[in-house]
DNA sequence: CACATAGTAGCACAACTGTGCTATAAAAGC
DNA sequence: GCTTTTATAGCACAGTTGTGCTACTATGTG
């Protein structure tokens, strides 16, 4: 019995099933039996949407940056950069629990795009959206005059980056060491630093 | 026929060979046959020294963090604190390929500890180590006053090293964007601006 | 109504997995 | 020299996996 539903909305909740059961059991535990019993469907029903189990895993992950990207996409800017970079950068790392799914899913496909070519090219593009970001958060202050002239943005948006990507692995693995208030004081901190720093190379 | 090796030295024979699995074709498909035949043994064999696969994956897991912390140890002081830092923190990057290996090796443990309780019970202790690590280098600048004295070092220890594990999922991630020398670039870079850094807390 | 299509279900099969079990050869201990 | 231990090998079995294939059902189209 058919269900009236837009296919690309179904691939999204298959595609969230993938998240529950890589969240609950590991993503070596994402057989397109166990995605297909988490959804409430067949295998065959399954297939229907994703004709293999490595389409269905890329769709899963390409679905991280594509929320992610909605988030970012959705901020207004505040009369303050420093606010609108600070707003920008928290969507991008695990505060809540919808952000906090998304990084735990992204940190599971992220060890095995090591070793999968296509994981890794959509791991690369959303990294390199990242670090765009992270640019962008730097050149807000830069352009309002919040920090240094002579400041390497490329250098400080990699710094960012990093911080951004090593905090959220954090709050994963450790979440009663580095909870949200935690994160938000390391992001504030360090834009704090940035607007202080004197010249330095 | 058996060969008298210490079994010591067998088991981190057979646990390079799980690096070496994993590496190559993902922790997926490190199973008790394909870590056999890299080290070619038979699964019997293997047996004999892991008597499961768990017991043989966390020694392989616990393995990343000896050699890390075998690193450290050796590390001579230099007469500049702030060298003695840099170093400190320099063998826990990627800068070279055994470092490389074990950021690799690691990465993709980490995306599977989140659901193994024993994995992530190691993975915390190395964590835990490392955030240590990052507060002894934040607090030999402060020791030598190279910093100013109101800093927070447990703050700055979790920027410090968010930093370094960021770094290092980006070189394994992205080594054509960050090679080596963009690691030591952000990390000596961090330090200036940390011994630079006015009051701000 | 007839017919094509989209959605759902299920089976079959070959491949791979972890582990329990037994057997055998070499070394160590005495 | 005899025995115990260590190291190696291999088999068997039940379970899981990805995917090819067929079949059924409801919806849409003419």
């Amino acid at each position: 019995m058919p269900r009236i539903v837009d296919p690309e909305r179904r691939r999204a909740e298959l595609a969230e099933a993938v998240w529950t059961v890589i969240r609950r059991d590991g993503l070596q535990r994402a057989s397109v039996r166990n995605v297909a019993r988490e959804a409430g469907l067949s295998m065959g029903s399954l297939r229907h949407y994703f004709a293999t189990q490595a389409e269905l895993l890329c769709f899963a992950m390409q679905l991280v940056g594509e929320r992610a990207r909605a988030r970012v996409r959705a901020i207004e800017p505040a009369d303050d950069p420093r606010e609108t970079a600070e707003r920008l950068l928290q969507e991008l790392v695990p505060l809540d629990e919808e952000r906090r799914a998304e990084a735990e899913v992204w940190l599971a496909f992220t060890g095995h795009a090591l070793v999968d070519p296509d994981q890794r090219a959509i791991h690369q593009r959303i990294h390199d959206e990242l670090n765009g970001a992270c640019a962008t958060a730097v050149a807000l202050l830069a352009d309002a005059g919040l920090v240094p002239g002579n400041l390497d943005v490329a250098l400080e948006a990699a710094r960012l980056h990093a911080i951004l990507d090593g905090l959220a692995v954090h709050a994963v693995m450790r979440p009663e060491r580095v909870p949200p208030s935690r994160i938000t004081a390391v992001i504030a901190h360090h834009l704090d630093t940035l607007q202080a720093s004197p010249t330095s190379g």
